[in-house]
DNA sequence: ATTTTCTTGTTATTAAAATAACAGTTAATA
DNA sequence: TATTAACTGTTATTTTAATAACAAGAAAAT
């Protein structure tokens, strides 16, 4: 277990890993070479291999990287043994799809309870998770030691729901709504769905994707 | 406009000044100084002064930026005076949700059409947009001069799919699968649900955040 | 008129990430 | 036993992004 944080990009490329290697799993495989890693995401063995380096693994010289090793040592720096439980707040049409990626994907991560402030859906389940009025959210928070939230309420309610979210003790949020978040005692992860959307109408235009092929072969 | 490739980031954060910029000039606001825009996004004024200066924009000294003239400026650069059109390619949950929010978002992003290969839905309209057969993918994005995908299938068709939609001629992809696309022939960007979670995992557990926190009164 | 204040625009520096280069090691091969 | 081939692990370099520093100019204040 290292001492010093990892950088951003390494930890996203490990959850990757983690991923690709319980299919190299499932099919039977023992060990894997970065090369066969790299080519599994796209991205180069350098980088599979020092980003390994980081977390302090090792491979063997001719047999590559033992999988289910490297898994339990990326488990170990993701979700730490024990588990970590999620909840989400506001779940609409995007809410009951990310709980969906997250019922179908393996992850260590599981979704302890979902919130909302439709009267209707309080009191009924999603994917066998139960939804509770928002004004529990501290209680239930509490109660079930949940650490991470997935914030996907409409825009007016973010700032003030994201702060009862901190308040109520969780520790990591994700925000989905387009309202920029500051806050201070939890670290925090923006995504924006306009923008990233809008940046690939920047970078598909042909001009510009013209531009970029060019500056590849340059290379 | 300016003949050189804008950095990413840079194209993501005018995509923001965009939207609070619509705000401000909905509370009937002319001008914006470099601080109270830096403000509304949580980063810093030099960063915005520096963005807009590789649009090529100006501001007044003593009156900031004049918020209709930016709007303009970053239209031009992210969608063309010509809209450009957008299709979803499977309308499942994530995909209605990534639906309402492009209609609740004023973006200059218009979705034309949308595909499945669910034939209960195969005719009906989502948010006003009809959904058509994933056989018809080439005929109608071709028809409709469709020029950016937001791929939402299930994984096992990820690749196939993706294929199909360069055929037809799309030359933006947005893939929310957790299958790693590479692709030639069109500009692609990849976000993973269970991996940017994964990262709040990582750094919201207590000892890592701490650590976070720490460096940044180093500063 | 002159000074001060506050802002933009731009260059210089630092930090983070990706890439390249290569040393070192093991197993297979001659 | 020596040699080659094919890896890993690590350091060095380059690229990209963010931050800091500051010159220059317009309006306001004196």
């Amino acid at each position: 277990m290292s001492t010093q944080l990892l950088p951003e990009k390494t930890v996203e490329r490990l959850s990757q890993y983690r991923r690709v290697l319980s299919r190299e799993i499932e099919q039977g495989h023992e060990h894997i070479f970065s090369h066969e890693l790299a080519k599994l995401l796209h991205i180069t063995p350098v980088q599979v291999r020092r980003d390994i380096m980081l977390i302090g693994h090792s491979g063997s010289l001719r047999k590559g990287y033992n999988i289910l090793d490297l898994i339990d040592m990326i488990g170990e720096i993701i979700d730490c043994s024990n588990q970590q439980k999620v909840a989400i707040i506001g779940i609409g049409k995007l809410g009951q799809a990310l709980l969906n990626y997250l019922a179908d994907n393996k992850t260590n991560l599981v979704v302890s309870a979902v919130f909302d402030n439709n009267q209707e859906i309080i009191g009924t389940s999603f994917s066998g998770v139960l939804c509770h009025g928002i004004e529990h959210l501290k209680k239930i928070v509490e109660r079930e030691h949940i650490t991470i939230g997935i914030l996907t309420v409409p825009p007016q309610h973010a700032v003030e729901i994201s702060k009862q979210m901190v308040e109520a003790g969780i520790l990591g949020i994700i925000n989905y709504t387009p309202v920029s978040l500051q806050l201070r005692g939890a670290y925090l992860e923006q995504y924006d769905v306009i923008t990233s959307l809008e940046k690939v109408a920047y970078f598909a235009k042909p001009k510009n994707y013209s531009m970029l092929l060019e500056m590849e072969c340059e290379k």
